[in-house]
DNA sequence: CGGTTTTGGTCATCCAGCCGACATTTATTT
DNA sequence: AAATAAATGTCGGCTGGATGACCAAAACCG
């Protein structure tokens, strides 16, 4: 890939768009790209040094693993979203990610060389800050939702953000193309398999959506409120 | 308190050591002190504008609380730790410090203000995104160990940290100074005061610790092992 | 000191939702 | 188009641990 190309991937990241055209060049020497198709395992934070990654195209699912190889699902990334590892703390939980669609493109680039450039860009540095900061925020969110919401509210609390972001609407109806398999939303809400299928099925009863392999139609948006 | 007291506060704290002293008396004079005898309620999310506080004497503790009412636990704090609204993200849940000692001294600066700060000294801007770093590493773990392990085992990882941090070996044993209750330890590791009351007598009784309303005593480290 | 509050101890009850097992439907491969 | 694999549906049994209730022991306080 030529530096061109390179430098309008990274150009627009909303992380980097505070970056003069000559950090990013800077940026772009040292960076690295990868493709990958559906299934194929993009990172292992095992295997290498602190690197960080940008997904330019696909949607990939993180997933972290503990001592005993039990997994969660901690996140499903878009285009934009980053990943990897920039917390230069000593791990203690392995993570990797796996494309889940055809056409996966990201490209990575090492923290340090990251952490230098924002030595020496204070906007971008502050940007990075409250990036983080979010991060840290919906994590939050996340563990009391679990601690206080029963597997029901989770779901709906799930749909709702998940429509809010993808969501397309038509006419009174909110229509989300759906990727994920009820295992995905399961681990994604921590329950299981079982359970959500139940779930939909009577959210299906009750009018509340409709859905098929390929979408979710939801149908009351009201009755996802918490 | 003047000046050079301020100073000498903010410039021993750990996130502050890269600060010049010029920007180290800029924040200082934006600088408020509150103490707080035990019980009082040192600060509510809810109540101000973004504020960041340093806990420079004394041990405090962090409760969320939910839409609901519900409560969390997030954490104990000791000297030197930071609390407040680090993130400038709309806040969803609200959380309230409370002194769990008396002679508790904390100072605090408008987040606007360390903003500013933060743009003119990438070195403070690095070293504060670290921090949050490790934060959203920790946070993740909590989820994690919620997720797949069972009360007793989150006790154990829970006693294991806390002799790590703050316990005093003695022989082979190893003694930690308990200001916490059964109730406090629950909500930490998401669980209720009875069945903690009940895995301290089980883990006493299996020869593993013995404890007391001041002190817990740990006699057989390797049993906290996960 | 006696009364009040806070903390710890114990038990019986109950249920959300996990787990295993198996059937059915849809998608993918050969 | 058959074979194979992956995703969804359904059910009953089982259990960790929450909940509530009540009592005993410490700690606190006027």
């Amino acid at each position: 890939m030529n530096l061109e190309t390179k430098y309008w991937h990274l150009h627009n990241h909303k992380l980097m768009s505070v970056l003069s055209s000559s950090e990013l060049k800077e940026i772009c020497v040292i960076t690295n790209f990868k493709t990958a198709k559906k299934g194929e395992i993009i990172y292992f934070s095992h295997d290498e040094s602190s690197r960080v990654y940008t997904l330019k195209r696909g949607t990939i699912k993180i997933v972290e693993i503990d001592a005993k190889g039990n997994e969660i699902v901690k996140d499903i990334l878009q285009e934009g979203d980053l990943f990897g590892q920039f917390t230069l703390t000593n791990e203690t939980l392995d993570e990797y990610a796996v494309a889940m669609s055809d056409y996966v493109t990201c490209c990575s680039f090492r923290m340090d060389d990251f952490e230098n450039i924002i030595e020496r860009n204070p906007a971008l540095a502050l940007r990075y800050t409250k990036w983080m900061g979010f991060r840290l925020k919906r994590m939050e969110n996340r563990y009391a939702n679990l601690v206080f919401k029963d597997v029901r509210s989770r779901l709906l609390g799930f749909l709702k953000d998940w429509a809010s972001k993808e969501g397309m609407n038509d006419k009174n109806e909110i229509i989300l193309k759906n990727y994920l398999t009820h295992q995905d939303i399961a681990s994604l809400i921590c329950s299981t398999r079982q359970t959500v299928t139940g779930l939909f099925n009577d959210l299906k009863e009750h009018g509340v959506l409709d859905y098929s392999r390929n979408e979710i139609i939801i149908k009351n948006m009201a009755a996802l409120a918490q």
